[in-house]
DNA sequence: ACTGGGTCTCGTACACCGTACAAGGGCTCT
DNA sequence: AGAGCCCTTGTACGGTGTACGAGACCCAGT
């Protein structure tokens, strides 16, 4: 274990992946461990969010002083990086093998993907600010790299293409996520909220002039069912473009392989 | 103005652009304004990091005491809110519009977004937090809409498409300002910091079985220049994909409606 | 000239945060 | 009985955002 003050001093190594992972004996009186931590601290992260979450108020939830889980955990922080890889976990890597080819292999990933992310709001801000290397963040990289690997795409661009994708995915998700939780947090469904963040710009007579080309397009998506149904119909078309156009460069390349054999 | 208590208790509202944003007169003995607060703001935030910046830190910057502040924004977040707008107005529109076709407009905004992202390391974070319905942000969110509209694309599927590029360069620039800041954060070059967590994974034996199969593509990664370069190389190839993407869209549908028309 | 009221700044205070440190309590082994 | 480890706790420190009330300044109205 590291004191929280010389983890700072190295922040090279400040990953709770790159140091004795093997987690703290569990048979004090408080049957505490690591994983409950870890378990307790996710539900009260879907529930409260992320700048909710304090030390104490997790101890209070396992009936401990907040100096108890210290025991287990350098930091707070390491308690989210724990927490960020087991809902790495969540996503279903067998049913990415059962889905076939690459496409579907690619869409069933994404689509998890996606939906890990928006079922932890807090999911997003927090992946970001850490390595992500832990074993179930590891394997769910992997899936996503053989998925690319049998593209036909060259080794060399088989990175960007991952890019391409899981970034995407990435974008999207925090983004609807937040959209989610700033729903939930007015107390209104989705589809209120929309509708009145609609109006509300429409009201403020500074943007009417900037909106005004926008406003056909609002009025089309307003009239095609409810939110949900639009981020999952965006979602799906933006795959579309991404799988096609792997697909586009891949026939690109091959052709141009077969010129130059040719010649 | 509006307390941060009352403010909390209306969240659909919590947004500064949605209520009076006049600002504050600084005909004050500390010649204080809320542009001097927000510049200063991002000075400091580019330099310290989103969590080190405090409003007591801030106001002392300033030569005036923390409650000064509170005179010409309601809440902390008030002043990430406004920072997030302001440095959305770093993206240089102009040259967009000077870029001529769709594709040169998507790749100069999308290059230009993904070097403010980069810039400004807590821009990620943030700009995720709020709606992002500042004046400066409408106007990219529209240059953004233009460009997408002249692809050819029907209607309703332009807003998919603007998700799939500019999502993809807000995880990608996340990602990429997170790196860069690690690197800085330990002392290190961003080569350097590569290679000593490359050299860490390999080190991990827990790591090595996942990674094998990754081997080579590391390998043939740390051949190719430095980080920068990869950097660069991965985002432009990543766009070759999504433009080559919305054009296979748009020829499909293109002749999808010749079909319908000829039958 | 005096006063009242707006505009701006400050001092103090509160509740809460992450966590360092040292002092235990309970258990097992000798 | 005693030593030593595992785990939990109490206390304390230095920080945070911000509510509240008291001023200081300036300008308009009488």
């Amino acid at each position: 274990m590291v004191k929280a003050a010389d983890r700072a001093k190295n922040p090279a190594r400040s990953s709770v992946w790159l140091e004795d992972r093997t987690p703290r004996g569990g048979g004090g009186p408080a049957g505490l461990d690591r994983d409950r931590i870890v378990v307790t601290a996710i539900r009260m992260l879907d529930e409260e969010g992320l700048t909710k979450l304090s030390m104490r108020k997790l101890a209070a939830e396992l009936n401990v002083t907040a100096m108890s889980l210290y025991w287990y955990v350098d930091t707070k922080d390491d308690i989210i990086e724990y927490a960020v890889d087991t809902v790495y976990g969540e996503i279903d890597l067998a049913a990415v093998d059962a889905a076939g080819e690459w496409r579907d292999r690619i869409r069933v990933l994404a689509l998890d993907y996606r939906r890990m992310l928006v079922r932890h709001p807090w999911m997003s801000p927090s992946a970001g600010q850490y390595l992500n290397i832990g074993p179930h963040a590891i394997a769910v990289g992997s899936k996503i790299q053989e998925a690319i690997r049998d593209t036909g795409l060259p080794l060399d661009r088989q990175p960007s293409a991952m890019s391409a994708v899981f970034q995407f995915v990435y974008g999207y998700g925090t983004i609807e996520s937040q959209f989610e939780r700033r729903a939930a947090q007015a107390g209104m469904s989705q589809d209120d909220f929309y509708g009145e963040s609609i109006k509300a710009f429409r009201d403020e007579p500074a943007f009417a002039e900037v909106l005004e080309p926008l406003g056909d397009l609002l009025d089309e998506r307003a009239s095609h069912g409810n939110v949900t149904e639009i981020w999952n119909r965006d979602f799906d078309y933006a795959m579309d473009v991404l799988v096609a156009g792997i697909e586009t460069m891949v026939s690109r390349e091959t052709r141009a392989r077969e010129t130059r054999r040719t010649r």
